[in-house]
DNA sequence: ATTATATATATAATAAACTTAGGTATATAA
DNA sequence: TTATATACCTAAGTTTATTATATATATAAT
């Protein structure tokens, strides 16, 4: 699978994206729903994602219930009241720094 | 100045890209330049900026050559025949990353 | 039966990329 | 003479990721 260097910074948000739109999700359907929604562009690794939900559980944006689905342990996660208001800001500051972004990058080379 | 960690991973892409649109520029001036495109949104710390510039000499994407202007040392750097050609490489990848991030961002939370 | 793949979570070692803080130095405006 | 702008640089520490490994069940393929 590719390095994404790119992806830095942005997990958490994503996350709380998600979650804003789902009500509750685990961590595996993450992986997938983000996979997909990338077209395949982004790949989450269990070893970034599951210590940025532990992370975000542990600042009280997240809580977190097990159940056991067709015999196996499932970790559903919820946003909490101040994480909706955290996943708002958070969703506004990287909209708002994809647009600089693309200030950025969209300059036109200078004409020779 | 407000910690901006989604910017980890695009500042050796901004740096190329303003390369690619204006033949050389100096340190100093490439700051000035993100912020004035950002609208103050982006503002480069000289601690990421500086070693980023080395890292990309040292990796023969940039070429540097010092003159001293007004009585003070600038740095202009330039890209290299390979730099030219990574610059659109990081370029197209920076893009196709927003654009999927953006699907993400845009997904529209579920009708309760 | 057994092997491979998908589902599902977790952590440890390592690496990359940043922030923060400090240092050096000149020109100019207050 | 003090502050601000210009101009470069590096070191220590933090954050956030990758890579590798571990555990465990369900299901499809051989």
């Amino acid at each position: 699978m590719s390095t994404n260097p790119l992806l830095k910074g942005t997990l958490h948000t994503i996350i709380l994206k998600l979650l804003e739109g789902n009500n509750r999700m685990y961590g595996y359907e993450i992986t997938q729903k983000v996979k997909e929604a990338s077209e395949g562009g982004i790949m989450l690794t269990e070893g970034a994602l599951y210590p940025a939900l532990h992370k975000l559980q542990a600042e009280g944006l997240l809580k977190a219930t097990v159940e056991i689905v067709d015999g196996r342990a499932r970790k559903y996660y919820q946003l909490t009241g101040h994480g909706g208001k955290e996943a708002t800001d958070k969703i506004n500051e990287a909209q708002a720094f994809i647009d600089q972004l693309q200030n950025i990058l969209n300059i036109k080379p200078a004409v020779k």
